[in-house]
DNA sequence: CGGAATCCCACGAGATACTG
DNA sequence: CAGTATCTCGTGGGATTCCG
């Protein structure tokens, strides 16, 4: 395969957009995709709805409460979730978290690349075997 | 915007996937989209083509030796780069370097989240400001 | 030229305990 | 319930020096 003039171009576009003055923010966008519970809790939201702290513990069994909140906080201020705080104290708090607009445009944009990893996780593995291989031979 | 029920079905699929044994391989994989210099190396050999270490050196201006060093072992290891050495120490040694096929149709599946990156970042811009007038406010 | 070795810092992330 | 507050660790990443 060889990439045609036409793709070539848009990548240069793309890199062009992707190194300028606001380099940082983009790169911290794109943070999302690769951090630990980001797409877990953009998923959940995404396919259940609208949600409260502890559903989202229970949604995701292996994150602790710290890195929910955290992972909460990051998405909120990159406009990925909206946080609705009832302001209710009694007889709990009551805190709800959903996907904004653009949440829902982050989950149908990050398919095709999610869908490119489940279909090539096998090469992944082999060159991964091949490559631990090659250092010990 | 409200997701679909067979977008929902999708995102049900891929996040099973997303989380069996391999989760930790996958999800290594999607670590290379927000690594500081793996887009930059992998855009710069597919557009480019094949190059040499000083050659990617100098098309990156702002990377350090060690990074692109580590970047190119991370890439080759996961079977996006391949590695050529000619095994000629004079004059000098030479290595090249060149995107597989598995690493240009990386480049082809990240084109939707890069877009879409691009197209709202003044929204992601806005979205920081504000939650930081709320934070001091 | 194409690295490896060393030192350093920042930050994501886990574990645990505490609070209004 | 919905968080903070600490502590610790691992790793990405930068700077610098050295080598065949």
């Amino acid at each position: 395969m060889k990439l045609a003039k036409a793709q070539i171009a848009q990548f240069s576009a793309i890199c062009e957009a992707l190194s300028d003055e606001d380099d940082d923010l983009k790169r911290g966008i794109l943070a999302h995709a690769g951090n630990r519970w980001s797409l877990g809790v953009v998923y959940t939201l995404g396919t259940r709805g609208t949600l409260r702290h502890a559903e989202l513990i229970r949604a995701l069994p292996k994150i602790t409460q710290r890195m929910l909140t955290l992972t909460l906080r990051r998405l909120e201020r990159d406009g990925l979730i909206s946080r609705h705080d009832y302001q209710q104290k009694t007889p709990h708090p009551r805190v709800e978290y959903g996907l904004t607009t653009l949440g829902e445009s982050m989950l149908l944009n990050m398919l095709p690349l999610w869908n490119w990893i489940i279909e090539n996780s096998a090469a992944f593995r082999q060159s991964r075997d091949d490559f631990a291989a090659r250092e010990l031979g």
